[in-house]
DNA sequence: TTGAAAGCGCTAACAA
DNA sequence: TTGTTAGCGCTTTCAA
């Protein structure tokens, strides 16, 4: 069977007591006894057994992430980067991830519960944040640590990293104001998230100071997926008087309204302007390739795990609260940089 | 602090033991008793001490799942679908899913050693298989529980589930050859992953029995991303004599030659045909759609958790060596659907 | 039907 | 510098 402290006490002659100091590596050992229980440890192949040494140290070194989604499968580029992000950074100070999937609602919420009182986690990180979010009014009240990507309605007590919604909508609606646009288009997340408030906000605020408004009719709200975002797409372009631009509010959305325009013989960029939001590898890829607003989706899963980490070991962390300005990039399917602007 | 089963006994005058029971559901305690506990167990907010119970029971009803990454940062649609499949399938069960990423190669054996030399699984899903799989050998080995995606060269004495990568390319070898093309190109994954070597024997014998010959020179090695298919096919189109169709190895380096190819002024379906393998979400919703193949990736996952559940269990598996027959999805990226033939 | 006691593998006060 | 001892919270013989 597996290797314990205990085997390595017996075949070298001393107490469990010290062969755990000397791996330990305190300072109260004798050189050569650390010297020898090592060596031993590395001829039996002795691993700890981290059980064990949790129950004890009263910590699991581990974080938790539970990806809400809403269907049972989902395929979400953003959310593979982001774990990756997060299960390195977490590595890399020997911490482990466990992840699951669970639906918005009541059963989220216990799924929180039971890995925190199951003492399975030390925090958790929390990614796409609803407006009223139960999940950060549970785990302020249990004094969980946990860090958020994603801002929420409310006293911003706690730590966070959010891109500004706002300023990246803005910047898209300046951009496609300038061009000429003027009729455009939303497809916008479910309400309850976040970031649907704050998008629509800054396109609404970035076409109004350019005397454009942002009619409520032309507003769909969609899923977040590709699917969703074709049917939103093609809902909006079957109306009498078409829109010029249409400004999805994720990419994944935005390229399942290119593929609605295209299946409706329009030509994206030409016919019918459409931008997206994230960035996500397929977007420099999409054709046309898609305008939209870059997020540093690693480095925003790693920032919040470190932050993490920090609360976890009862520091503060450096930056705690952290809003990151997205930057344009304009591909084709706005239409300006191959074509002259719509007029 | 927390609630713990001995908190339970002295409100209820019993002794740990018998709450022990009584929350377990054994039959030798007193029906008043479990009913009093229990009552007591939600009164505190109980919840059992997982780090414990599964000290005791020397079972960490968790599986690993560590991600073979290439680069740091990955976004790969496949991945979180297939993460769905397996930690829903998993959370059924009540079993937590401990997910890592690390690249293939010395690190990434250390990696499965520690986690279950330190007990932190009960076993392991493989995914994206090599034809020297150094993770099946050391688990084989290990005698630790473990499930594949995926076949390896060598006696396939442990459970997986696959798809029919040969039969795949053959379907689309076929599709192509009798739609008229006959200088196919290829772009392959890294020789060492097995299912390149599968998918391009497929290839190969599908168009030899029509009498067409993958050349060698017309295959491209590229890293499954569409900036690699993207490469890839700038190079094979950059050629005096351009192939008429690019059979890609999966979807994102499908999605990433046509953006190759649109980039050259190329028409997708028209000036030359491309195709892909996985049937991703974004294969349907590209522009023009991607004729590909279709894997149920959150089906096989599922399937597979569940067989390594079953083995964990001590149990067979009702099935354990699956090969799934992927169907051709026709869309319009060869050429078919809307246009004639190319001769 | 219940409880005392041992122990899962480890750490950490405390004493020697 | 080392060892004894007492847990971490739980399950499970074994005896009452």
């Amino acid at each position: 069977m597996a290797v314990t402290i205990r085997d390595i006490a017996e075949r070298t002659g001393k107490s469990i007591t010290t062969v755990s100091r000397a791996l330990a590596g305190y300072d109260d050992v004798a050189p050569e006894t650390k010297v020898l229980v090592r060596q031993v440890a590395v001829e039996l192949g002795y691993e700890p057994n981290l059980l064990a040494q949790r129950l004890q140290k009263q910590r699991t070194d581990t974080i938790g992430l539970i990806l809400p989604t809403f269907g049972p499968r989902f395929s979400d580029p953003f959310f593979s980067e982001f774990l990756a992000g997060v299960g390195n950074r977490a590595a890399r100070s020997g911490f482990d991830l466990l992840v699951s999937t669970q639906p918005p609602g009541e059963e989220e919420i216990n799924a929180y519960r039971h890995k925190v009182q199951g003492r399975q986690v030390d925090g958790f990180i929390v990614v796409r944040t609803r407006r009223q979010d139960a999940r950060i009014d549970y785990l302020r009240r249990a004094g969980v640590p946990f860090a958020v990507f994603g801002r929420a309605d409310g006293t911003l007590d706690f730590p966070f990293v959010d891109e500004d919604g706002v300023l990246g909508m803005r910047l898209m609606a300046d951009h496609l104001a300038r061009l000429g646009y003027r009729r455009v288009a939303c497809i916008a997340p479910p309400a309850e998230l976040m970031f649907a408030q704050l998008r629509l906000q800054g396109l609404r605020e970035g076409l109004a100071e350019h005397g454009v408004l942002l009619e409520e009719s032309q507003i769909r709200v969609s899923d977040l997926t590709q699917r969703g975002g074709y049917a939103a797409a093609q809902s909006l372009l079957a109306e009498a008087r078409i829109p010029d631009a249409i400004a999805a509010c994720n990419d994944l959305m935005a390229l399942g309204a290119m593929s609605a325009a295209q299946s409706r013989g329009l030509v994206v960029g030409q016919d019918v302007a459409i931008t997206g939001f994230d960035d996500i590898p397929m977007a420099e890829h999409s054709h046309p390739p898609l305008t939209t607003l870059h997020q540093p989706i690693y480095e925003i899963a790693a920032t919040l795990t470190e932050m993490l980490l920090a609360i976890i070991a009862g520091k503060t962390p450096e930056q705690s609260q952290v809003i990151l300005k997205p930057h344009l990039v304009i591909r084709r399917s706005c239409g300006s940089a191959a074509q002259p602007a719509q007029p």
